[in-house]
DNA sequence: CTGTTTCGAAACTTTTACGTATCGAAACGG
DNA sequence: CCGTTTCGATACGTAAAAGTTTCGAAACAG
């Protein structure tokens, strides 16, 4: 009410936070969570030192943990690529080859294991999570694969959740089952999955 | 010396272990860890209040978390069922059938869970759950596959850990897909997988 | 230069769980 | 009956982490 008028632009004096160490504060967040299982194993110590940050740093711009994962896993969508859409095969093992790539991250990984385990300690958390996150994919997985119905491509009884579930599923099983010593990849598996799924197991 | 010799059969004094008691506490930690998602945030507190038992009584068998949750989970050993053998649909079928109840068991469910994120912290447990609960199943299950290319059944180019990868990982995908506030399974969806695998997803 | 805000570091209080010890009661063998 | 051991309950000291506060230094606006 002295000097300025109060419609502007919310200009704080004094020194401005640090965009640095905001990203930061998110990148050792996502590492911890990576690295550990569960949020309870979460520690806000652990984030700050890895972030070489004080917690004064951390607490001021959230106020509880569970906030801070919320903002660290958002950034994390990463949507699926632009499909080419030649093909229903080919689409598909463009959205598997990503999967396979995202099972093996820890960082990507760290999102299914949140949304698959802790939905009873933090329900609204993995809600968000899933809203954020896996609905869009299991929307552009289910347009493609209803696509395929429509133009012959997949057979007109299929259950789409099933299929969904089937390449999903597959591709995640086959890294967990990998023997952690020797995680290698094969060469060749994406296109092994999507075939073996699309042809069937027995013959033709 | 005294009088009796040395060689019994270690028939201790006293007040004997109470066997309702270990059976509570294995219970309580199955529950536990089914609940919870890892070990760090089972607490042995916690064990001692659902099993209705003192922490004494649990420290006097175990000497620490993880020899208990040894014990606990080498209870669990629920092996595949016999398989009739009469075509290799119906033994897929039969093995399906298990997987699904077992993806929506709490129960079972944190062996996977502790199996497949608990390698880095305690790699030793994981080795021997893997070696106890999921190494037989994974060659029953390959046994089985080899089978159906031998008779025929399935195509000569399959790549088993593959199709093994498909088995379970769909059912699992397909269980944890669901909503997690109405999880009905729809009748039906064991055979629905099979022959969506078997098949495939394009038209034949 | 002055006032304000953020910075990282550290001290602090509270909570939680571990692992140990102690207690009276109860269950066994001799 | 008596000694021993387990029982469940409770209390204790230790340790880790949460969340708050304090501190001097640094970064900006005017």
């Amino acid at each position: 009410m002295t000097t300025t008028d109060e419609t502007q632009t919310a200009r704080p004096a004094g020194r401005p936070r640090s965009a640095r160490a905001e990203k930061a504060i998110i990148d050792a967040t996502l590492d911890l969570i990576g690295e550990s299982t569960s949020l309870g194993e979460l520690s806000i110590e652990a984030i700050a030192a890895r972030a070489g940050v004080g917690k004064t740093t951390i607490y001021r711009r959230w106020s509880n943990k569970e906030d801070l994962v919320v903002d660290a896993l958002a950034t994390l969508k990463a949507p699926l690529p632009r499909l080419a859409g030649r093909s229903l095969r080919e689409d598909l093992i463009a959205c598997v080859e990503v999967f396979l790539h995202e099972a093996c991250d820890a960082r990507s990984r760290c999102v299914m294991n949140i949304a698959m385990n802790e939905f009873e300690r933090h329900p609204r958390l993995v809600k968000r999570i899933r809203q954020a996150a896996i609905e869009p994919r299991r929307a552009a997985l289910t347009a493609l694969l209803q696509r395929g119905i429509a133009t012959g491509e997949l057979r007109a009884d299929l259950d789409v959740p099933v299929a969904l579930a089937a390449l999903i599923g597959t591709v995640v099983w086959y890294v967990r089952g990998l023997d952690p010593d020797h995680q290698v990849i094969q060469e060749g598996v994406v296109e092994q999955v999507v075939d073996h799924l699309l042809g069937g197991l027995t013959p033709r």
